[in-house]
DNA sequence: CTGTGATGTATTTTT
DNA sequence: TACATCACAG
């Protein structure tokens, strides 16, 4: 980040504050990643062990970054995790004390939604519309509030409904008997044996000095691990910016910041405003936008690198023109800025398309950060979730993702007989397959899938690599072949496959003890974030969420509209409207040197065209910071992409046409064409449509 | 059991 | 619009 030397007085101060809680308030840019490592490296020079410290993150990526960074500075490698991960490393050291196995498997979003969707219906109540989302939401909401299943009906926050009470409780019994945790069990389990467990009072002694970062986004699950960790040591160093909160819909409380001193008897603070990153009409703009949010924390940046350009607020008639404009307009940014120091944010990630479009068309390099994983595509999760059933064979969301892929003619009848068997033998789901007895077919196909996992096995106790026992998992199940059933899909999800295999010998490479059962939950544990190499000379495209923490040269916050941002779910409560505000102040504080907030007075969304009125967060920015204008731009001035209306076209299986028409669509630019020789007009889309132009 | 058309519904998602 | 899920017929 910032490579200055010298640390100013209040950074100084929390660098070195030593014992004792301590909360750094620390501001947009203001160097607190500096802080931490610095005060990590103090820690160390003073002779604190360095097993003795443990810094806590929210992401992998950031974790990653810090722990590098103390060990270039002190050649020490210090415990540096997510909460996610502590947690693991907790419970398969201890949750037997709660009754489960140590060789639990991690579910994610998808297995446990599907885990949900089971237990709804197993109760008898699954065609009620929208009933699994929200009961979904509820059980995830319940465990970050740290409300057991017992608890729950007396929570009638929670589970106004009897049956969604038991919804809870068949849940959590369910993840137990296929020995596995779902996201927020890594946290709630962790706190459930810190509070049950007489034993897991040595965790308060393991760790001395505990830094967390993000303070203001954790959940009061993570807060009370926290603070159970520093109830002997009390050397709690937290982290964050209440102004910076933007998860509250993921279960995070913001008092756990803003009561920190109450919470914390003999705790200090330190505010760090000075901010190195941004000039200071941005951050005048940014700290005039959140001055309209009630903060019990009053704190307003500076910065010492001038005043730089005003906030551009540029308004367009429509959504087309807004991408048109931004992608010119970063077009002339290129020759003076490295394309990854451009940045597009948008609140929706439906936002992108418009603009991946008109990259495309200018053929601007660009990435888009986040979204969905390489490790929640379909293909790998069918691949993982073999080899999870592999170390854990009474994994039935696994079973029941893998038993009819490829098609066996094992279908959710067949299934359900399994699973019963499964429970009335009480054994594991894979184990109770080799009793079941069934029509000749069904059993010769069974007992080809069952073998799949025996060769498994096999490979495991003979020390096999895991990527030869991927590859083997992907041979025997003939997956490739399941592939290739679908044409249109094939070739992606194939390149894929290989890169799983790709990456598990590169990982097997790098660990001294490469077991499947760490690569799993390794995977398990990646995110959007992690598993993308940032690419050189690419601008980047990614929602406003992520990017927190990040910071770019020319920073553009599009869509800045009403009912898209602030979100139209979000204008119900004062409490959801500030969070949205405070997520523009994070938008806006990301910007070093160039900030640009567009808007378009229509747009499409959500498929129908909308007449949009530009964002209040617009008008809360007093004009002094601002430069606006309103731009009209034509179709002329885009590029003359394509071919004329009036020319005659020759398409490779519709012969000869004329071009009618031609228009935009969310597909980019499309052709009417009357065909001559079946004489119908056909709508195709310019860059899908191979078209050649001839003469009458 | 499987493939197909109809239907509904639509933030953000660090792990 | 566009994607996922669902019901139904084969």
């Amino acid at each position: 980040m910032h490579k200055l030397d010298i640390l100013n007085e209040p950074q100084r101060i929390a660098a070195n504050h030593v014992e004792g809680p301590l909360l750094v308030l620390a501001g947009a840019g203001s160097g607190k990643t500096k802080v931490l490592t610095e005060r990590i490296s103090h820690l160390l020079s003073i002779g604190v062990p360095a097993s003795e410290i443990l810094a806590v993150t929210f992401t992998n990526k950031a974790a990653q970054v810090m722990k590098e960074r103390v060990q270039s500075i002190t050649n020490q490698v210090v415990l540096t995790t997510t909460f996610h991960s502590l947690g693991v490393r907790i419970l398969r050291e201890s949750i037997h004390e709660l009754g489960y196995q140590n060789t639990f498997t991690i579910y994610d979003q998808k297995d446990s939604e599907n885990l949900i969707k089971s237990c709804l219906e197993t109760l008898g109540f699954k065609d009620e519309k929208g009933s699994f989302k929200r009961v979904k939401k509820q059980i995830s909401d319940a465990k970050n509030a740290l409300i057991s299943p017992d608890e729950i009906s007396s929570h009638k926050d929670y589970f106004r409904e009897q049956k969604l009470h038991s919804a809870y409780v068949l849940y959590q019994n369910k993840l137990k008997e296929y020995n596995a945790l779902d996201f927020d069990d890594l946290l709630y389990l962790t706190v459930k044996l810190f509070r049950m467990s007489e034993k897991a009072k040595d965790y308060q002694h393991r760790w001395s000095f505990v830094l967390v970062d993000e303070f203001q986004d954790t959940n009061q699950a993570q807060y009370e691990i926290c603070q159970f960790l520093t109830q002997k040591s009390k050397n709690l160093f937290a982290v964050g910016d209440p102004d910076q909160s933007i998860y509250s819909w993921r279960g995070a409380n913001m008092n756990n910041i803003l009561n920190f001193e109450k919470d914390f008897p003999n705790s200090k603070t330190v505010t760090l405003d000075q901010n190195y990153r941004s000039t200071n009409m941005i951050l005048q703009a940014a700290n005039a936008l959140i001055e309209n949010n009630s903060r019990s924390y009053k704190k307003e940046l500076w910065s010492g690198l001038g005043d730089g350009d005003k906030v551009n607020i540029h308004q367009f008639s429509t959504d087309r023109e807004e991408a048109s404009f931004v992608v010119k307009n970063v077009r002339s940014y290129l020759e003076s800025y490295a394309p990854e120091e451009i940045v597009i944010f948008y609140r929706t990630n439906s936002q992108s398309r418009i603009f991946e479009d008109h990259l495309l068309k200018w053929k601007v390099p660009y990435m888009i950060i986040g979204g969905l994983s390489f490790y929640q595509r379909r293909e790998i999760k069918d691949l993982l979730a073999y080899l999870r059933l592999i170390v854990s064979p009474a994994d039935f969301i696994s079973f029941a993702r893998t038993i009819n892929l490829p098609k066996r003619g094992i279908g959710p009848a067949t299934q359900k007989k399994l699973e019963k068997l499964s429970e009335e033998l009480d054994l594991p789901i894979l184990t109770a397959c080799k009793r079941a007895t069934l029509s000749n077919k069904l059993q010769i196909a069974l007992l080809e899938y069952l073998k799949i996992f025996e060769t498994g096995v096999e490979m495991l106790k003979n020390n096999a690599l895991v990527s030869d026992i991927l590859k083997t998992v992907i041979e025997r199940s003939r997956y490739m072949e399941y592939l290739k059933e679908d044409k249109e899909t094939f070739e992606d999800r194939r390149d894929n496959v290989s890169e799983l295999v790709g990456k598990a010998i590169e990982w097997e490479k790098e660990r001294e003890e490469p077991t499947l059962f760490a690569f799993l939950e390794e995977l398990s544990l990646k995110s959007a974030l992690d598993d993308k190499e940032a690419q050189d000379k690419c601008i980047r495209l990614m929602t406003l969420h992520n990017g927190k923490g990040l910071e770019f040269d020319v920073c553009y916050l599009v869509g800045m509209e009403e009912d898209l941002f602030p979100h139209i779910n979000s204008k119900d409560s004062n409490e959801n409207l500030e969070e949205e505000r405070r997520l523009c102040y994070v938008g806006m504080t990301r910007a070093k040197k160039h900030l640009y907030l567009t808007s378009a007075k229509y747009r499409l969304l959500w498929g129908s065209p909308r007449n949009q009125r530009p964002s209040r967060f617009l008008r809360e920015i007093p004009s002094e910071f601002t430069t606006k204008r309103k731009r009209e731009e034509k179709e002329a001035d885009l590029p003359s992409e394509g071919i004329a209306t009036g020319e005659c076209v020759v398409h490779k299986n519709f012969g000869k046409g004329i071009i009618n028409k031609r228009y935009q669509t969310s597909m980019g630019l499309t052709y009417d064409i009357f065909f001559f020789e079946e004489k119908v007009t056909r709508s195709l889309v310019a860059k899908f449509a191979k078209l050649t132009t001839v003469a009458i």
